[in-house]
RNA sequence: GUCCCGUUCGUCUAGUCAGGCCUAGGACACCGGGUUUUCAUCCCGGCAACAGGGGUUCGAAUCCCCUACGGGACGCCA
C-alpha cells in the first residue's frame, strides 16, 4: 500500500496551457508509478475567469489526454470538496489558526502573514519605494529534481485580499495540508514560492510535502516559455486537429524526462513503470512541431485499421467526402493502401481524397511534369483499349498485364505509371500504384481514364 | 535591480551523482544515396555539441571556483 498522494491544482482560464498539461501528466504518472491517488483540485477562487465552459475545457483535455483521477470534479473522496470555491470555510478556520498564533496583521485591509525575524527597512530597486524587510532563517527544501536549494524569504505577503478573499499563497498550502498531499510536483516557476510556502506550512506545524519542480517548456523559437498565444501551445487544439491523444502524451514525457536509454515509442504501462524523479531533467525543453508531429505519424502508422477507420471516418464525413452510406469494405481498402504514407490526420482528405470521388482535382505541378516530355496520354489510351483483356483486377494480374504490354510494344513500366496514377487520382504521390488501382477497381480506373483522357485532350 | 534555477549537436536527450569504458551515443530536423519505376512511407549514409576561463587530478563532459548566456520569481494573478 502506498501513501502517495500528488495533485494537479489547475485555474480554469478558458483554454489548456501544454505547459500544465505536462505537469498534470507528470503528477499522473508518479501517482499510477507509486500506486497512490491522483488528486484534480480546481483553484477556482479568481471568479472573473472561472466559468463552466473554462472548467469543461480542462476536465475535457485530462480524459482525453487519458488523465483519470482519483479524487477531484465528478469523482467523490474523503478530502473534499474539490473546488476552491467551495473550500471558504476551511480557509477561515485555518487563518483563525494563524491568528491565534499571532501571525498575521491586517493593512489596508488585507490580511498579511507575518514573518519570524528581525525587521529592518530598505529601499527596493524594483518596486522603487522604501519597504519593510524581515530577515527570516532560510528555508531549506531537498527538492527532488534540484536537489537541496536554500532561499530566505524577506517580505511579508498577503493572505487574504481586502476583498475579503485568501490569495494563491495561503490556498494552496493549506488545501495541500487539509488533502493529505505528500508529493508537490511542479512548474519550475514556483520554485521562488517554495520558501513562501514552506513558512506557511510551518506556521501551521505541518511538515512541508516532497517538492519536485519540473523544468518549463519554452516557445520553440524565441525567448521565454510557451505562452497560450505559441503555436501548439494549447491541447484542445491538438484534438482539433486529429492528433492523437496517446502520440500527444508520448511526446509530453519526452519533454523533461528520459527513460536514459534510447526508446522514445512507449506504451503507457512502460512509461509509468519506468517514470521517476531520476529521469526528469533539470535544464528547461524547447518545444519542437517537429519531433511532436513525427511521433503523432508514428503512432498513425501503427494503429489497427478497424481504430484507424472508426478515427477517420468522421474526418472524411465532415469534408464531404463520405457519408454514412459509404462502402465500409472498400473504406477499409482505402485505408488498407495508405496507412503506410500517413503523417497526419487532419490532412487525409487531401492525401485519399480522390478514393471517394470523381471530381478530385488535377495537381498543375505533376501535370507539368508528366507532360513535359512527349504525350503521355496515348498511353493513357493504350492502357484503356486493352485493360479488358485483365480479367481479376489484382495487383498482381495488371501487374503481369503491364509485363506483357512492355513485351509487345517496347515501352518500360514506368512511361505507363506515372501518367495512370495522375490520371486516376490527380496526384503525382500515394499508396503504390498497383495496390491503389486494385482497391479503386476495375470500372472505376476505367471511368476515370475515360474522363481524363476527354479532360486534357 | 535582488534572489533562485539552469547550460552536451539547430532541437529533445544519453553520459555527470559513484572522474578513465567518450574517437561523446540515440532521436527529430537538415543534406546525400537507395527502395518504392510516384510520395508525405521505408532503408542506408552524412552533417553537427561538452558555453568560456581558471583550478583539483596521472587523467575532467563528469568535481570546485569565476565569468558569460538562458530561464524563473520578486502582485491584494494563479
Amino acid at each position: 500500500m502506498s501513501s502517495v498522494r500528488v495533485r494537479f491544482a489547475p485555474s480554469p482560464t478558458g483554454f489548456f496551457h501544454i505547459g500544465s498539461a505536462r505537469t498534470a501528466l507528470f503528477n499522473w504518472l508518479y501517482a499510477r508509478h507509486t500506486g497512490g491517488v491522483f488528486v484534480l483540485r480546481i483553484e477556482d477562487t479568481d471568479k472573473e475567469r472561472n466559468t463552466e465552459e473554462s472548467l469543461q475545457i480542462l476536465l475535457d483535455g485530462m480524459k482525453w489526454l487519458g488523465l483519470d483521477w482519483d479524487e477531484g470534479p465528478d469523482v467523490n473522496g474523503d478530502y473534499g470538496p474539490y473546488f476552491q470555491s467551495q473550500r471558504t470555510s476551511i480557509y477561515q478556520e485555518y487563518l483563525k489558526k494563524l491568528q491565534d498564533a499571532g501571525r498575521t496583521y491586517e493593512r489596508d485591509g488585507a490580511i498579511f502573514f507575518r514573518l519570524e525575524g528581525e525587521r529592518y527597512s530598505e529601499f527596493d530597486d524594483y518596486k522603487k519605494c522604501e519597504i519593510e524587510k524581515v530577515r527570516a532563517a532560510p528555508q531549506v527544501i531537498d527538492d527532488k529534481v534540484r536537489g537541496r536549494v536554500e532561499r530566505a524569504e524577506e517580505k511579508d505577503f498577503v493572505i487574504f485580499r481586502s476583498n475579503g478573499e485568501p490569495v494563491f499563497h495561503f490556498v494552496n498550502v493549506v488545501d495541500d495540508i487539509a488533502m493529505g498531499i505528500t508529493h508537490v510536483i511542479r512548474g519550475e516557476d514556483h520554485l521562488s514560492n517554495t520558501s513562501k510556502h514552506c513558512e506557511l506550512f510551518r506556521a501551521f506545524g505541518a511538515e512541508p510535502p516532497v517538492f519536485a519542480h519540473i523544468p518549463l517548456i519554452l516557445k520553440s523559437s524565441g525567448p521565454g516559455k510557451m505562452s497560450k498565444r505559441d503555436e501548439g501551445a494549447l491541447i484542445e487544439d491538438y484534438e482539433q486537429n486529429c492528433y492523437l491523444p496517446g502520440a500527444v502524451r508520448n511526446y509530453l514525457c519526452l519533454l523533461g524526462w528520459s527513460p536514459k536509454d534510447d526508446q522514445e515509442i512507449m506504451a503507457i504501462d512502460e512509461i509509468i513503470d519506468r517514470f521517476d524523479f531520476d529521469g526528469i531533467n533539470q535544464g528547461n525543453a524547447r518545444f519542437d512541431e517537429k519531433k511532436m508531429a513525427h511521433i503523432n505519424a508514428e503512432y498513425i502508422r501503427q494503429l489497427p485499421l478497424e481504430t484507424l477507420a472508426w478515427m477517420v471516418s468522421p474526418i472524411l464525413v465532415k469534408s464531404g467526402l463520405m457519408d454514412t452510406s459509404s462502402d465500409e469494405d472498400y473504406f477499409q481498402d482505402v485505408l488498407r493502401v495508405s496507412q503506410e504514407k500517413m503523417t497526419a490526420l487532419n490532412t487525409l482528405p487531401s492525401l485519399i481524397g480522390y478514393f471517394f470521388t470523381e471530381d478530385y482535382p488535377l495537381d498543375d505541378k505533376t501535370r507539368s511534369r508528366i507532360f513535359k516530355k512527349g504525350d503521355p496520354v496515348d498511353r493513357v489510351i493504350e492502357f484503356l483499349s486493352t485493360m479488358d483483356g485483365v480479367d481479376e483486377f489484382t495487383s498482381e494480374s495488371i501487374d503481369a498485364f503491364f509485363e506483357d504490354l512492355s513485351a509487345r510494344n517496347g515501352f518500360k513500366k514506368f512511361e505507363y505509371f506515372p501518367v495512370i496514377r495522375f490520371a486516376v487520382s490527380g496526384t503525382g504521390g500515394g499508396p503504390e500504384l498497383l495496390p491503389m488501382l486494385e482497391v479503386l477497381g476495375k470500372d472505376r480506373v476505367k471511368s476515370r481514364l475515360e474522363c481524363f483522357i476527354k479532360k486534357v485532350s
